[in-house]
DNA sequence: CCGGGCACTTACCGCTTGGTAAGTTTCATA
DNA sequence: TATGAAACTTACCAAGCGGTAAGTGCCCGG
């Protein structure tokens, strides 16, 4: 079972690097989640790095192959993106240690901007602001204003997916429970109002 | 110039935690910003731990000392809220480092629970839901629906207000300009849309 | 003029870190 | 049955970590 050792090595880094990031891991914490020694990692990855840059391409894979479905007539595009965002809302929300290390990612990449070559996110944003401008009330707006109200709802679908442990401290459980399930029907309604009227 | 000094810790301190997080900076790093060694600092502050919880708790006294004016008329409300929120937006993306570091600590309060005991956003978000509610069209919408929306309304400002070295590395800096300016004006749109309409 | 506290340094300590070197075991294949 | 690669292990290392101990120079009140 050596390439299952793989993916559990993996597994547990991207659980452990959501939890703490880079340094806040040790490779031997790492390799004692499956019960093995840190050269047992070593051996797999090399380094550190590239085990944390593995655990990132592999995300970034699993986004790419995340497909909107095709495209639709104009008068769909408004429905088409806003169940594609609904579905980003809860596949972040469903995998809240990816996007714990995709935020972590998010604010590190500028202290390592050497390995911030990858840029997973960019055919992401791109894809996603065509969606935008194939909806005809938007059809006249500018690049920024597109990618603007994409990176506002963005912003709201991932910061509220990172603050479960906060949010519960603050408020406890009972009201965490139903802020949880206020927010993805809050958000198709912000979705809603926010495409259809771009000015 | 002592107590200047200690100002000056809690300054580059903030900058560095903001910038690599807490187990990626050295106090010995912090301390040769000012050109002094480590144990000048731990003779201010006694220990790592407790310089950072200095750094959030000057954090949290300058967003208590944030006031929202007194409270308007029902009409006025709306309008509060929205200027409030911009406020709150236009001292994230002029503060980026502040906003960083309020995020990671967003990140790692779940593995750090122990100090979160501070919640230092409890009575800022307690006050936004206050606000929310007094506007005559959300008096009938509970908590969660009050709480979802200025979560949702936070995120897009903080999740913008970190992203700006991915953005300039995804797009260049030509086209980050033409984001940043539209950035505040969309999202004053989105708070007036998103508050006018409560179902 | 002198005593004590403050701001800071040099010296040191035990521990952990990422990484290297050199085996050892297992197992498929020739 | 020999061979060699893959998947590990134990042993080790230099560097860096946070923190303690013991000064050193300096200024300020008695």
């Amino acid at each position: 079972m050596a390439a299952g050792t793989r993916e559990q090595f993996l597994d547990s880094a991207e659980v452990l690097f959501a939890e703490r990031g880079f340094y806040g891991v040790s490779i031997a914490a790492i390799a004692s989640e499956l019960g093995l020694t840190k050269q047992a990692l070593l051996h797999h990855f090399g380094s550190k790095e590239k085990l944390y840059g593995e655990v990132l391409r592999r995300i970034s894979d699993q986004f790419e192959s995340m497909e909107p479905g095709p495209d639709p007539s104009p008068a769909d595009a408004g429905h088409h993106l806003k169940t594609y965002l609904l579905d980003i809302a809860q596949t972040a929300l469903q995998s809240p240690d990816r996007t714990r290390l995709l935020m972590r990612e998010l604010l590190d990449n500028k202290h390592r901007a050497e390995r911030a070559g990858t840029w997973y996110l960019k055919p992401f944003l791109e894809r996603l602001i065509g969606m935008v401008r194939a909806i005809p009330a938007w059809r006249e707006a500018g690049d920024a204003d597109a990618l603007a109200l994409v990176y506002q709802l963005l912003g709201a679908i991932n910061y509220f997916g990172v603050s479960k442990p906060t949010l519960l401290g603050i408020f406890g459980s009972d009201a965490y429970a139903d802020l949880d399930e206020a927010f993805p029907q809050r958000l198709g309604r912000l979705i809603d109002i926010a495409i259809s009227s771009p000015d």
